[in-house]
DNA sequence: AGGTTTCATAGATACAGTCTATCGCCAATG
DNA sequence: CATTGGCGATAGACTGTATCTATGAAACCT
């Protein structure tokens, strides 16, 4: 049974006359005529009782008319549906988005996006890297934004901008009169994020550290960090986009010699069919940030 | 779009993967790969983001198949209604029953009609000759009981049975001391139906007449006929079938010598798809009534 | 590294849908 | 009563497409 046949059908029931439902359905009229025919012959019943005046349905066809009306109708919902669906530039996107990153690139891309891509509902995730990654595999999230480079030939992913860190010292320390600091001069009370983060390895290897400080502190946010560091607690590097937030808590922040930094990529699925969506979204975000590495990196990241 | 294309993405989606999907739909893998391009591209929508290790719907398709589902199921249910409209002995089924006919008729036929074509609802409808004619050709009536002849090509009929006519006088006639009643002798005072029943014109016709009693009585069931002739206000010709309720409101009942009657016959349109239940309604009633005119003519109607 | 699994592609084939042309039937008409 | 027109059915040719087998490409596992 064919859904081109169930419109014939609809057609000469609704007309009836095989001519004129012909011509309706863009086909000749003994196409009509066949495919009624073998239409009645697979069902088993006789659909139409033809004369030369009339053709008019049979009590089967009657009933059956409902559920023909409903199929068709029903496929006329999948070619809407799908014709909504087209855009690839529409509907759900999740995205991930790691913690040291999400609360400060957020409110600087939400509404950028919002407005480029009206059509997309983003919707983010806030995890670490690994997590992310797993959900990403899993097809749970569309797409990521990550910190780090992602490995495996099933992913794919594309730098959006590069983020300097900077040195976040309490008013106080040494270093703080300084107009830039050294890496490696932080080393010695660094403090720096929980395991997970990829923040913290990065942070370790900056300033030329394998390990963190004797597992006096496990940060579970950056938020929390910064306020130990405004404490005197130590020091720590800052992501440039953090810049903001971590001067409002009271933090001195000095541009690093060796420009250390991280590159803040999208990944997603090397397969997944809306790249357009990715790359939309990428783009924006890239645009939004264009320039930022370079005014953070000099010191002025207000 | 194809019903077919339909099934392979319901499989897709289902199994998660093209070799069993096609396995399950009992086509090759290739077929499914092609057809489920040929769908997307057609949709404009990806629908499943393929690996080597999974097959997982996209969140389009996901959107899609809760239609895809319901236009399946309806195809499905027109199947399965078509399956039981195939029995042509099945379902709904109006037959048109003249008035003189049908109060004695159907108490015969009802039950034996029942337990030979089970599946088979008729649905009686009881009008005069005229009105039932063109409830037939308008396919308002499947068939229809009558004691005429059909004209016109579009209609056929069928011989059921014959019903001889009694005659039917007040016990203090004159007429009833004789055991046979010759159909002239009744011209005098003859009480007929209405106009547009057909005993009204075949009693006329029986008895030599070709107009009723001025306009006296216009009788418009055979019951009020049978009310009057009992009450003594004339003679009457009875159809045999109602010779137990004629003698029942105490007329009395004669064989007339002519053998004056009428056949009862099946009509339907010649090109009703369903002949087999008129056929089959036909030959149940006609076996009923088998014997029954030449018991009638005897006058052994009890 | 080699074999296995899985989906995609290519080319051949068979079937099904459609067309034009024509027939047969019926009805209306001169 | 013969003719004409309208309508659906049928026949035969053609075209497109769904399907097959065979093979390719990529990824995965041993």
């Amino acid at each position: 049974m064919n859904l081109r046949d169930l419109r014939y059908l609809l057609a000469v029931a609704e007309h009836g006359h095989f001519g004129r439902a012909a011509e309706a359905c863009g086909v000749s009229q003994p196409t009509l005529s066949v495919q009624i025919r073998r239409l009645e012959d697979q069902l088993g019943v006789a659909l139409f009782e033809r004369s030369s005046k009339s053709v008019s349905p049979t009590p089967a066809c009657d009933r059956l008319l409902g559920h023909v009306r409903a199929a068709v109708a029903e496929t006329d919902a999948i070619l809407a549906a799908a014709r909504d669906l087209r855009d690839p530039l529409a509907g759900r996107f999740r995205l991930g988005i790691i913690p040291t990153l999400a609360p400060y690139l957020l409110p600087l891309v939400f509404a950028p996006l919002h407005e480029a891509l009206p059509a997309l509902e983003i919707e983010p995730w806030e995890d670490q890297t690994g997590a992310l990654l797993e959900r990403l595999r899993a097809h749970e999230l569309d797409a990521a934004l990550l910190a780090t480079e992602v490995e495996g030939p099933d992913l794919a992913s594309m730098v959006l901008f590069s983020e300097p860190f900077l040195a976040g010292l309490p008013p106080e320390h040494p270093l703080a009169t300084r107009p830039v600091v050294a890496e490696e001069d932080l080393a010695g009370d660094i403090l720096v994020l929980a395991d997970g983060h990829c923040l913290r390895d990065q942070a370790l290897a900056a300033c030329g550290r394998s390990g963190a400080l004797g597992g006096s502190l496990r940060a579970a946010s950056l938020s929390t960090l910064l306020n130990m560091v405004a404490a005197g607690y130590g020091t720590t590097l800052i992501p440039g986009l953090a810049a903001g937030v971590a001067e409002d808590s009271g933090i001195v922040l000095r541009p690093l010699a060796a420009r250390a930094g991280r590159q803040v990529r999208i990944a997603w699925r090397s397969r997944f069919p809306r790249r357009a969506a990715v790359e939309a979204v990428g783009a924006v975000i890239a645009s939004r940030l264009r320039g930022f590495s370079e005014a953070a990196a000099r010191g002025s990241w207000s």
